[in-house]
DNA sequence: GTGAAAGCGCTAACAT
DNA sequence: ATGTTAGCGCTTTCAC
């Protein structure tokens, strides 16, 4: 079993008795072919086995028909969502995507933007948080003129094709449901600040609670990492506190938090495991809105009150988006999306004590 | 900020007053060049910003230094920590990992292989399960004499290097452990039956079962596919045959299961949803084991008791033994590298009906 | 230690 | 409708 060289162009060419370049138009389908020369050439082709190679071509063409993937954790069912609806839609219009995450450490994105340019990618989608102290690389990257879109991404100060969920909204959401519940003291537990989504998600939380004539205590918040390790603890935190039990055990603070808004779900299950530990029931003494809706949600303990992102929906635009950028560079023009939030409402949540009549 | 064509090998050579081999020899870290050359070259090369095509370089030697990935299904946390393990051991070795996951249709896998060889990845590596029923385009595959290594996944009939884990032994500890707390009834929901860890799996199921004088009795067994809702309705189905809960509901079982053993904690996780609704209390009427250790295993109610598996580790190892084939293909030869599991005691379980002296 | 020439497998641009 | 020529940006081979 010789792995004998790969079969060319020129040896189909040959055994077809045509030059190489009608075989090449074959391959790419041009209408310049006869079609008696094109059944012929196809079947020598198939005959053979022959696989062009998208390293010549793209080398020849300037064109590879890929696009670059930079997302921060393959293990978030976030990101995962997004490249699902990436893949989804590059493999529609034929591209292919090469995939990277910058996982264990944030500092490798330079390192993995090279790898991408240097395989010349014709665009890139950015899937990550807006978080890293650092971008000066990705200034230079818009300024080559290679096509970039991102979703949940914003570059201050550069006009940026961006694809995201309306989490200001989202916030809102979770919020004004607890609030039209009957809950006053609402508590939440947010992801690190140095998100976008994070600064949101609480804006809509505070626009929601001013609505109600109730104005943000930050005795009340508490930060985690995303993970379930971080809810547990950030619960934890709050509990010591004495504002989610305690009645007035914070000052100026009469009634004890009855619900909490907690920015994801994996943080939310964790937070649960603490107040089950601490003897609290969900949602008899406490009411719980997670964010996400991740697949466990549904099977948590109690089943939870979520607000559900299309991030494949995300990862679709995005890709079509930048698909749009590379083929017509010169309709090209930056502009912003957002996507909406949907509450779905399972059983962490039940009637606080000022419930109010429903609008 | 017109997107002037990229600079090249030609240009860097120009301004440096050497030619382009020369630059090409540093470029590839050669030794015979003269350290003054060497320094002036790599001058030019950041001042100018110089990015080698990774595609001409690919298509002139003929190494492109990438690897393929196949995997199924990039939710899965199993297959996500594959991943995880295989990028970080190409990237030491520098090589670029080009991802696949055929997630929606498995029949997508050829044309998947074929966007990989026609980029010409050197090496590919295959994460998913042997569940397919053509596999003719793998064979050719191996027969084309591109390094393959496999984890998870076995070819009946071909020689081919697996990095998996010990599934038999995994099964065994998990219903050793039941059968030691003293449960002498243990149900089992295991995975799809073409996978071939489920069948190991329930093997280690059998192996333990018989060690204790019981055989395996097939109306205590069901099956999901992974999901947290398979685990569910799996569980459902349990308890309406009655013989979870209802002394002798089935011919010639005196007593009902005091124990299960599920084949990954995705549908433990179902499962425990389906057993609180139908009022049973974990661990006390009924003890669970799961399989994988997922990190919102321990964060279930209760925390689950569960089979790790070192997943990572399988990831890495394959790569680096794909590299290996890929670099020293005649020193290849194919094996078979086993990895063990551990038992992760959490709270899901508990003392059964008839406790055995611990050995 | 360095350079010149040839070519990797394909496509673009021009022929005919 | 088909062929010819000249590259794409690099490495390989062989010269000096």
């Amino acid at each position: 079993m010789t792995a004998s060289r790969q079969i060319t162009i020129n040896q189909v060419a040959q055994e077809a008795g045509v030059s190489v370049q009608t075989v090449s138009r074959v391959l790419n389908e041009r209408p310049d072919v006869s079609p008696e020369t094109r059944r012929k050439v196809q079947e020598i082709i198939t005959r053979l086995g022959y696989q062009p190679s998208a390293i010549a071509r793209g080398l020849a063409s300037r064109r590879t028909r890929s696009l670059g993937l930079i997302t921060a954790d393959f293990s978030d069912y976030f990101f995962t969502q997004v490249i699902a609806g990436a893949e989804q839609e590059a493999r529609k219009h034929d591209y292919f995507l090469m995939l990277g995450s910058t996982e264990r450490n944030p500092k490798d994105e330079p390192e993995y933007l090279r790898l991408l340019t240097q395989r010349h990618v014709e665009g890139i989608l950015f899937a990550r948080p807006s978080s890293e102290p650092d971008e000066k690389h990705l200034v230079k990257l818009l300024h080559t003129g290679t096509p970039v879109v991102s979703t949940a991404y914003y570059l201050e100060g550069e006009a940026l094709t961006v694809v995201d969920v309306n989490n200001v909204e989202g916030g809102r959401q979770a919020t004004s449901y607890l609030l039209e519940l009957g809950h006053t003291c609402i508590g939440m537990i947010r992801g690190p600040s140095s998100w976008k989504s994070v600064i949101d998600r609480t804006q809509g939380y505070r626009l929601a609670l001013e609505a109600a004539g109730i104005s943000l205590d930050p005795r009340l918040v508490t930060e985690g990492d995303w993970s379930y390790r971080s809810g547990y603890q950030a619960m934890r935190e709050l509990l010591e506190r004495g504002s989610i039990i305690r009645k007035g055990a914070l000052q100026d603070q009469p009634d004890p938090c009855t619900a909490l808004f907690i920015q994801n779900d994996r943080m939310a299950i964790g937070a649960m495991r603490a107040l089950h530990e601490a003897g609290l029931r969900i949602p008899e003494d406490i009411s719980v809105v997670g964010y996400d809706d991740v697949p466990e949600a549904e099977f948590a303990e109690p089943p939870l009150t979520t607000v559900r992102q299309p991030m494949f929906e995300v990862g679709e635009i995005a890709t079509r988006l930048l698909i749009q950028a590379v083929e017509h560079p010169d309709d090209y023009c930056p502009q912003e999306l957002l996507l909406e939030t949907e509450l779905v409402v399972r059983h962490s949540t039940k009637k606080g004590p000022n419930p109010q009549p429903l609008p």
